[in-house]
DNA sequence: AGTCAAAATGTAATCGTTTACACTTATTTA
DNA sequence: TAAATAAGTGTAAACGATTACATTTTGACT
């Protein structure tokens, strides 16, 4: 590999000049600025990324870290922030933490050794102290989940407020019996809103709460599938359940018309999130918009303002979100 | 943030002494380690990565490429990638492309730039020519695809075979009008491949060829409903369909139903991947498992190879498949 | 032609590490 | 005890870029 001394060689210039040609300096007349791409063009030289960014202390990456990639609901909030991270010539470098605390911490990592100049966390399972201490020495960035508790600055939606509207839908549409599955950890915010929204709502209209609190930290279509069946064999009256992602909420559906009943029919089924799980499910499922590149952009838009120094005033930005009613909890959308 | 001088200065020794300490060389006595250790505890001090790597230009961080991570077959590969990578201490980045050619050079410049030991690379869109002079320069791997033509190595399932085991299938289970989506780009391997067992089966068998061979760079939902839509409108007499993926299945299978026709009983239908969308499909898909897991585990160790310079015989590994029989093409399986 | 400011270029320090080599001790060996 | 060896430490040169500052060249103006 070429370097840039060679490059300067070749040219018969100082490496000084050949470094302004790269960066576009003025400062350079016509003449030579061809000599040297000419030269560049020769030797095949790119700058070395390292050199640069040791002299600069800049990257100009920024990690995205996140649990797992097979999310659709998180790889659309990863597009939105890719999408602001490009348009500011920010690479984006997606690590995976499947949940595992010295993953993430080893990843993390990367910000303190300069590899990256920010990082944005999608569902990170820090503490609230150790996430502060970060938090205080580099830009971060939550997504979705946020630690109350934490200085750190978060984005999301109202899963209070949404949960709600969820709730308050199914009891409109006559459901008296609505059980909760609870999946995710216990701590995260996202699960203990949605939760507590649960109970209020039934409280307020004087209804049992009919839970499987068992916890996961898992979304997925057979943890859905386990549960309700708990849930069924407890609770075998029950006329609707609430799930808080659209895969279990399919689990859920799935298992629930194996035991000879039917969706919407004879209960209904709530997901959460609008990914492609609640589309190709038979009924389409109702669930909540949470405007998933809204969220990743937004987040990313804040994370530049991080890195770059600039003061943030808020320390929570809340999105938009928007109920979608369909077929599991609906016989009109069928 | 500390740097490796003021920990020298604290501990009262050389920075290369404190370089030792870090890099657990056993030409240091235990007072002065002892002492070294205080002192870096007390700065909380941490390497930085750039300087190092920059010395040793190694950063013990791969990059895996990737058209989009929201497909389960892919973040399955990436799994396994990640399994050997971290076994062996070496990071890695994810990062997407989305099909873009552009952001796609973009991303591989972070192996002309140091930034990464190699890379590996999931359904690139780059030309023979181009991927044959990177692959000179820097260590790379194929997976899923390769471009024939192409000197850097593969890794991937024999698709022909697969797919004229799935194409037997079919036949052997009575069916005679067999259409083939077409999704995926014209000049990737594993589509090239599929068309060229279906056409070959077809023909072995004496049967016509029935296809919708508009090519769209998609694997989703909507594509599947658009393209049997147009397939059907043209040869309403098929009763079976190859497709390229699960998810294209699902979109299939959901059209054919709206029709008002039955899977398996009027048509039946086939998908590739092994992946959720199979799994949670009412019926359940018949697919072809690519042990997605060991694709990628495989091509860590290759690269592994290629970055520790150590030669490699074969231009190609191969990794063996599995036939799913399902509901979606078997009455017994419903 | 001579003066001066502006433009172009070069020199060398710097970023934070690692490491070859030199040097000083401590330990063994004859 | 002196010489030879080994162990521990330090010095300074890399790695490949950027950039403050110094220097040279250019061109305009008197």
């Amino acid at each position: 590999m070429s370097t840039i001394e060679q490059v300067a060689k070749v040219a018969n210039v100082s490496v000084a000049t050949v470094s302004r040609v790269i960066n576009n300096s003025a400062l350079v007349s016509e003449k030579t600025r061809k000599k040297v791409e000419a030269a560049i063009k020769r030797l095949n030289y790119e700058p070395n990324f390292l050199g640069r960014s040791l002299r600069q202390s800049e990257t100009n990456m920024i990690l995205a870290l996140v649990h797992g990639i097979d999310n659709p609901f998180f790889s659309q909030i990863i597009r939105g922030i890719e999408s602001v991270a490009h348009a500011h010539g920010v690479n984006v470098l997606i690590c995976t933490t499947y949940g595992d605390r010295i993953r993430e911490a080893h990843y993390l990592e990367m910000l303190r050794r300069r590899y990256v100049d920010g990082a944005i966390l999608l569902s990170s399972c820090m503490e609230a102290i150790e996430l502060d201490k970060l938090d205080e020495n580099y830009p971060i960035v939550q997504v979705i989940e946020n630690l109350p508790e934490s200085k750190a600055i978060s984005v999301s939606i109202d899963y209070y407020q949404a949960s709600s509207q969820l709730m308050n839908h199914l009891i409109a549409n006559g459901h008296r019996k609505i059980g909760f599955i609870h999946t995710g950890l216990q701590s995260i915010v996202s699960s203990t809103e949605k939760f507590k929204a649960y109970t209020d709502v039934l409280h307020n209209n004087n209804l049992p709460v009919l839970s499987e609190s068992i916890i996961y930290n898992e979304f997925g279509f057979e943890s859905g599938k386990k549960m309700i069946g708990r849930l069924l064999d407890e609770h075998p009256e029950i006329d609707a359940v609430f799930t808080a992602s659209d895969l279990v909420a399919c689990g859920v559906i799935n298992e629930i018309e194996k035991r000879g009943m039917r969706v919407p029919e004879d209960i209904a089924v709530t997901g959460f999130d609008n990914t492609i799980y609640a589309n190709i499910n038979k009924p389409r499922i109702t669930t909540v918009d949470q405007n998933s590149f809204e969220l990743g952009s937004k987040a990313m838009e804040v994370l530049l303002q991080k890195i770059h120094g600039e003061p943030l005033d808020v320390l929570h930005v809340q999105v938009g979100h928007r109920l979608i009613i369909q077929g599991s909890t609906d016989t009109e959308q069928l």
